[in-house]
DNA sequence: CCCCGGCTTGGGAGCGCTCCCAATACACTG
DNA sequence: CAGTGTATTGGGAGCGCTCCCAAGCCGGGG
């Protein structure tokens, strides 16, 4: 008798449980997928036979003849150095992560760098190789997200595109966040408060300017908009826009920026020209990162709830596959204000 | 006619391209795998019916039917917070992703966190889920290599755990980094020059001890254990353990740390201590992590290629997976001294 | 002209599971 | 006591693919 090759590494099939606990294979399968139409008497019997078997059901053959796979993907554009950068990936894998701990599904990180790999991607997805998407970090132009809508599968970006964004999202709190970060600077006194913005493409970006916009209209405080420099979320960027501001409006006492490492950038500039942080202009930043906590002064910076955005969104990339409804919510998480020696 | 329930997402079968290529379902498949005993006619036939139709292999019924899964997990402790922090989880990541991106391997991602979780692993891994295991950041006692060298499943991990690391292992030059970081010190005439140590269980940590110690028997130092401060990766153990050394050895004008957090911890306390840096005490780090930078002064710090040591890992463990080979190769990159202003 | 061997090719068998239909068993109802 | 309904069960029919055996084809040698 010559071994017959071993499949399934050996592991044993719902059929020989099936015949462990003398049952058909069907029961078998109705109590481990805990249908309510087994007797309690065959439930147990099978169950017993799972433990002794150490029975752990075969994925593909699952995912192949039930047509789904209790997979879902991270999508990340890897080009996006943003988002790479600490904290933000491993805190949304690490809510992801949190939230799928319960369940079947398995996270699949899929990076999607340059044009060829995008492709691939549409084509995995298109494959039916996963039962929902993940998208983080989207660009506004980005047609995936159209593509998996078209497709009809399930999806959820983090960080609305715009307004009226079709998809499932979750965002933080960009508007309050700017809005209480300016707020906190004038209520300590600050009269000359300038703002460096994202990039205003990303629709965060420009949150966050409306809040900014927002706190100084509450005050009484007028628009200034020679206090308001553009940039794109870079160090350097940071540090040209400060340079800006300085040039056209000397006096400012205050900046509020958009990400910590334009506060960064900020700094840098500022040190160069012998102000001094917080006594003659203070500094806010935004996404409360490691960068914030280590700088010097220590900046005052935004929070953002992100472990908690990843969770968030795996909940309801769960709940549209499950459902299936036609809703599409879009959730926003509150910010906080993290208090520092820069303001 | 009722429209029947679409399966495969209603994408084509191979069966349907085989069909429109006007050949056998065995032939397109051997097409679609690039067996070379096909004719050249033949061949193209298929790839004409493969692009006109769009057809993308399922994977579930490949997996099913060829008993592989063409996936690999990363699987990473969770409770591990070190590893988790910036910037070690996301350029490991990266690498994985650069090496996998030419191949049609998918990643998946796997935190295991408390031990329910990390049944819930073995179960998976024993069930045949993956082709192969990349482990980071594992414990000497962690049980989880050994089960999976039981398994034969293919295996490769971050970080040899002794001396004689059975497994296949990427490492960066802990020894040497740590070396060069301390004759750096010395050759900048530094001479009471002391080491804050990590978690001396961890093998990396005890390499770096090591290499702490040949560089100063290199110089004609004399060893002095009253120089040496055990620590545990964090930040206020790098304070607790600066401020023994400075009881102990109030002179000492040089520290060298085994991680950028740890360094950061030992700056809070020298500057509480009136010491200036680099001017009366030299600080190096580990890590060249983004605290480095904007630490002030800024960190001079051993960077680790750890995004090159994602894509060895995964290259090996590749390799591993279609070889199966005897070898278990101790793949050991070298470290780079990046100098800035604490030195 | 037949046979043999190499190159191609078609398609059966089967991977382990879910879905679903039909069968069985039993409890009531009228 | 037949008739009807309900709860439970077994197992056939696939899911889409890979593996592999056998068949078809061709050219060259005997």
């Amino acid at each position: 008798m010559a071994a017959a090759r071993v499949r399934n590494g050996g592991r044993p099939t719902l059929e020989e449980v099936a015949a462990r606990a003398g049952v058909g294979r069907g029961t078998a399968s109705r109590v481990i997928n805990g249908s309510p139409r087994v007797s309690e008497a065959t439930r147990e019997a099978v169950q017993a036979a799972v433990a002794e078997l150490g029975y752990v059901p075969n994925r593909a053959a699952r995912a192949l003849a039930g047509n789904r796979t209790d997979a879902i993907a991270l999508v990340v554009p890897e080009p996006e150095t943003r988002f790479f950068a600490e904290p933000y990936f491993s805190a949304i894998v690490r809510g992801v992560g949190a939230a799928l701990a319960d369940t079947e599904m398995q996270l699949l990180l899929t990076l999607a760098g340059n044009d060829r790999e995008r492709r691939r991607l549409a084509q995995y997805l298109t494959a039916h190789r996963v039962d929902g998407v993940l998208l983080v970090a989207v660009h506004a132009d980005d047609p995936l997200p159209e593509l998996l809508e078209q497709l009809g599968m399930p999806c959820v970006i983090s960080g609305a595109r715009h307004a009226n964004e079709p998809l499932a999202s979750v965002d933080s709190d960009n508007f309050d966040g700017a809005r209480a970060a300016v707020e906190h600077l004038i209520t300590r006194g600050r009269r000359s408060v300038a703002t460096i913005t994202g990039r205003l493409e990303v629709y965060g970006a420009q949150r966050r300017l409306d809040g900014y916009r927002a706190a100084l209209a509450a005050a009484g405080l007028p628009p200034d908009e020679r206090l308001i420099a553009p940039a794109d979320f870079t160090e350097e960027g940071g540090a040209r826009a400060m340079r800006e501001l300085l040039a056209r409006r000397p006096h400012l006492d205050a900046v509020f920026a958009a990400s910590d490492v334009m506060a960064a950038g900020a700094r840098q500039v500022l040190r160069e020209a012998d102000r001094r942080i917080p006594d003659d202009v203070a500094l806010i930043g935004f996404d409360d990162s490691v960068v914030a906590r280590h700088m010097h002064p220590a900046l005052t910076s935004v929070r953002q709830p992100i472990e908690e955005m990843g969770r968030r969104m795996a909940q309801l990339l769960l709940e549209e596959i499950a459902g299936r409804t036609g809703e599409r919510p879009t959730v926003v998480l509150p910010t906080e204000l993290v208090v520092r020696d820069s303001s």
